[in-house]
DNA sequence: CTGAATCCGGCAAGATACTG
DNA sequence: CAGTATCTTGCCGGATTCAG
């Protein structure tokens, strides 16, 4: 169990403005998502969550740590180690998230279009017609 | 139908940075709910959302109408009228919503909880311990 | 009444360099 | 490996003022 996090788990555009529900801070849902199978690595998190900087990561981390949705543990071998995982609260997003991201995934294509209408209005009788 | 807005229809405290899931930003979740049970003019908008400035309503507002998320209209009568509504992809965030403030509500205290642990770490035995 | 214009402070996010 | 320190930039939210 608890197998390599794939470098393409996300999407490229991810996290996408394009969906109004977020959960916590810019990368918080994306790290919960990677948190779902069991406890991560500090650098073993930087993979999917492509070019984040430490700084931000570890930011991210502290704010997840801080609502008690996640929990940090650090490791006194010879090699440095930091696990982060899901605390049952944290789990508990699990559920609203999928409801999240159901409603994303069927309502992508809305979204798209109205995106792409508001910004060519129709022959130009937009907000000043 | 379409009552009045009561002033205290949100609490205190609301948005709350407490929650960590958040809808478009910082006043569309709460601007979505004020449109639940039909079209609301601008003015009447403000009434709940105690404060809050034109320019951040409409700015507000104007995200959300990118989004597809509500409809404006303008009526030209002796007075002024705008009206706003939510649209049917708008209408269908109310599911999400639901479920995330039901899990607010849930674990409100267990969030209120985190936020105190962490703000005073145990004997001083935190992160520099 | 429904905004637009302008200005401002604060904070989020990232780049870069450095450390135990 | 797992961060911290520093700096910079951009955006968000708000105050104030003005306009159709």
């Amino acid at each position: 169990m608890n197998e390599r996090l794939a470098p393409d788990m996300f999407d490229e555009l991810c996290p996408s403005a394009l969906s109004p529900i977020r959960f916590g801070d810019k990368w918080a849902g994306m790290i919960i998502r990677c948190l779902e199978h069991g406890p991560r690595r500090f650098t073993e998190l930087r993979i999917p969550l492509r070019g984040i900087t430490a700084k931000v990561l570890t930011q991210s981390l502290r704010g997840l740590e801080r609502d008690g949705l996640i929990s940090r543990t650090a490791y006194n071998e010879a090699v440095q180690r930091v696990e982060y995982e899901l605390t049952p609260l944290g789990r508990s997003l699990l559920g609203p998230m999928a409801v999240a991201c159901a409603w994303a995934e069927k309502h992508w294509e809305e979204l798209l279009d109205a995106r792409e209408a508001y910004e060519t209005p129709v022959s130009g009788f937009g907000r000043t017609g």
